[in-house]
DNA sequence: CAAGTGACAATAA
DNA sequence: TTTATTGCCACTT
């Protein structure tokens, strides 16, 4: 069921230790996938943004998501440098230094 | 049922 | 480096 996939998702971005921060393309492989964009739709279909970190998932070159439910990119980057990651020039998220090594 | 759209990303040129 | 193409698949019209 696709629904299964959808939790899932939410599984492994819960996953995320709090100062990292996973790609679309990460969580993907993770679920043995490649479609990154079933991830994204995932996300955008929990509405609870409270229940799973949505802003600790982001696009494969560090970048946020440019339709972010809660308030715009600027909310998520907001979010992401309460938890402790550095961002770089662009608003992009430092990969090197925060994306999350699974087990 | 078919076509279009989308919180994506790898590969090619 | 930037833009174009293609793959992927759920959801909407």
């Amino acid at each position: 069921m696709t629904k299964d996939f959808f939790n899932r998702v939410y599984e492994v971005v819960q996953r995320i230790p709090l100062g990292k921060v996973a790609t679309y393309r990460l969580v993907a492989d993770i679920l043995d996938t490649r479609d990154a964009r079933r991830v994204g739709h995932a996300l955008h279909a929990n509405p609870d943004g409270s229940r799973t970190p949505c802003h600790r998932v982001v696009f494969s070159d560090g970048r946020l998501a440019p339709g972010y439910a809660f308030g715009g990119p600027n909310e998520q980057h907001r979010r992401l440098e309460l938890e402790g990651i550095s961002f770089s020039s662009d608003d992009k998220v430092d990969l090197s230094l925060h994306l999350w090594h699974p087990d």
